[in-house]
RNA sequence: GCCCCCGUAGCUCAAUGGACAGAGCAACGGCCUUCUAAUCCGUAGGUUGCAGGUUCGAGUCCUGCCGGGGGCGCCA
């Protein structure tokens, strides 16, 4: 019996209390059936009594004996117990319990979908780096998180579609362009410019695709470095995302928005929205109709747009493309950007509580060294990666919640130890591979049996309560955009089944025992986990190897 | 000055308004001729920064303090 059936049960039970006139309530529109924190409090447990009770008049106890009663006559309902204020604890037998090993074994890859989120469509922006400089650490956070979050909606029934921003336009780029002519050059960063040795690197690199660079008029080589570097910088940041496993569905180009004459174009439709107005030669938002703290000027006095105004053209870009969810993950630096964001939003007619979703990560700390974005010695992602590698790094930042300020260590992330949770749930991955590979030599089967009233010690029906847990905690991560959840959910599964493999042997001790339905149906459990560690996995982006 | 985030075990951090606040690491003590011991078992560790409030119930929500981080350009 999966916890949705369970929430049926319970459901039903709640409607005959009220049929027989024990009861008069009207049932909620979900009932929420969870996992206890503590074994002795049942397989699940629910409050539905305690959040009815005030509704129905009564003590949220008698509440509880009168779901209790008729719940202990449903079929695979071992025992229900009323305890403390009014929780309903609830044992399954065996049997029903022991079910949920073939319906995982059965879905497969899909186990842990939902449908929490069906028919919403997600635009998802993150990472958005500006294509002067590698990705650093400051990126890294999100670059990890979007890309779970990515899969936590996909997987939760959205329509949900990742961008990347990248920032291709402005005198940022001119800068990035005279730093690497002047590297080419030999000569000294210029005021402003950017240094280090990507750049001078850059300069090499368009040296070789350029070796008359250097004898072009100054105007000429300066565009040919700005050009040629954007993107040998942003094919760089791509393939660096991708061995970092983060994918992304559309790079969208800042300077096309004002190639396009999109730009512009926005700032004649929100000025017929009529929260435009000029002052003092500039074209100004009137964002403070909507709870910015100043209003932001969109064109400067010199005619050129700012920043603020392709933000505006892009975020409408988004809406003319179909995507009435816009989720922003920004990082800490960023988040006096969320009131402006949200009075484009409004400006534009949406309505800035549902249309758009501001995301804000604190920045993190790795090895004791700050890490944030135009500073010196910032480390990057590609060197993060080569140091610690991917998998240990992505899960690392996976497993904290955006918006907490984090101190990681370094040197404990790449340790090959259990001070890295990473592998403390690859490994349980890796021993049920282990597990299903010796079965198989020994001649164990799933095809040949499936008995799951066996599946009933005491570590079986603990390691089944973590399993069924999967897609509600999926859907709960998804909705709040927290895939935290997913990896604290993998830890806590794979203590369960190290438990379980230390109590519950799934193949025979000896070659000359008979193999039992008990062998076969603990093979069933045991590849059941295989299968929902490798999906959780598969959220965050990290492997899941079979040997270790 | 205004705005946002955080404050939980020695350390790094969990915990939809629910039951006795939990893991890992570090410390101490056990289990390997055993499906790989990267596992498992045990001990110890807390006035959830402080003071009020809301309610059946607060680490969680509200108010005010204290402490830490970040942000407040016709920069990008």
């Amino acid at each position: 019996m999966t916890p949705e059936q369970l929430a049926a049960a319970i459901r039903t039970a709640l409607e005959q209390a009220v049929t027989d006139g024990d009861l008069d309530v009207a049932a909620p529109a979900e009932i929420r059936v969870e996992r206890p924190r503590s074994r002795e409090h049942g397989d699940w447990s629910t409050n539905i009594a305690l959040q009815l009770a005030k509704a129905a008049g009564m003590p949220p106890r008698e509440v509880a004996d009168l779901l209790a009663e008729r719940l202990r006559a449903v079929e695979g309902v071992a025992a229900v117990d009323v305890a403390g204020p009014g929780f309903l604890n609830i044992t399954l037998e065996a049997a029903s319990a022991g079910e949920l090993a073939r319906s995982i074994v059965e879905a497969g890859t899909s186990y842990g979908s939902n449908d929490t989120l069906a028919g919403e469509v997600v635009n998802l922006e993150f990472v958005s780096a500006n294509p002067t400089g590698p990705l650093h650490i400051g990126h890294t956070r999100w670059a990890a998180l979007g890309d779970a979050l990515h899969r936590l909606l996909a997987a939760s029934g959205a329509d949900v579609t990742a961008e990347h921003y990248t920032n291709d336009a402005g005198a940022q780029l001119d800068r990035l362009g005279a730093s690497i002519l002047a590297a080419a050059r030999g000569e000294e960063t210029p005021e402003g410019g950017y240094g280090g040795e990507y750049v001078d690197e850059l300069a090499r690199l368009v040296l070789a695709e350029h070796p008359d660079l250097l004898q072009l008029s100054s105007d000429e080589a300066v565009a040919v470095a700005r050009e040629r570097g954007c993107a040998l910088q942003l094919q760089q940041n791509k393939d660096t995302l991708d061995a970092f496993n983060v994918h992304f569905d559309v790079w969208f180009s800042e300077r096309s928005l004002h190639d396009s004459g999109a730009v512009a174009d926005a700032v004649g439709r929100l000025r017929e929205q009529g929260h435009v107005f000029d002052a003092d030669g500039a074209v100004w938002l009137r964002t403070t109709d909507f709870g910015d703290d100043r209003d932001r000027v969109l064109i400067r006095a010199t005619g050129e747009p700012t920043y603020f105004a392709a933000d505006a053209a892009y975020y409408l870009s988004k809406k003319d493309r179909g995507f009435p969810a816009k989720i922003y993950m920004l990082g800490a630096d960023h988040h006096g950007y969320v009131n402006r964001l949200k009075a484009i939003a409004a400006c534009a007619g949406d309505d800035p509580a549902r249309h758009i979703e501001i995301l804000i990560g604190q920045l993190i700390n790795i090895r004791g060294e700050r890490m944030g974005r135009r500073r010196g010695n910032a480390l990057f992602l590609s060197e993060l990666i080569e140091w610690i590698g991917s998998d240990p790094v992505r899960y690392s930042l996976a497993r904290f919640p955006a918006d907490s300020p984090l101190d990681l260590d370094g040197e404990e992330l790449r340790r090959r130890s259990n001070d890295n949770p990473v592998f403390y749930v690859q490994y349980a991955h890796a021993r049920t591979c282990n597990v299903a590979r010796l079965a198989a030599e020994d001649g164990v089967s799933r095809d040949d049996g499936f008995d799951p009233s066996l599946l009933g010690h005491e570590t079986e029906s603990a390691l089944l309560a973590v399993l069924g847990d999967f897609p509600r905690v999926v859907a709960q991560a998804a909705t709040l955009r927290e895939p935290h959840r997913v990896a604290r959910y993998l830890e806590d599964l794979a203590g369960r089944y190290h438990k379980w493999y230390d109590e519950c042997r799934v193949r025979p001790v000896e070659a000359t025992e008979e193999i039992t339905d008990l062998h076969r149906s603990r093979l069933w459990l045991n590849d059941a986990t295989r299968q929902v560690l490798a999906n959780g996995l598969h959220l965050l982006g990290v492997g899941a190897p079979e040997r270790m």
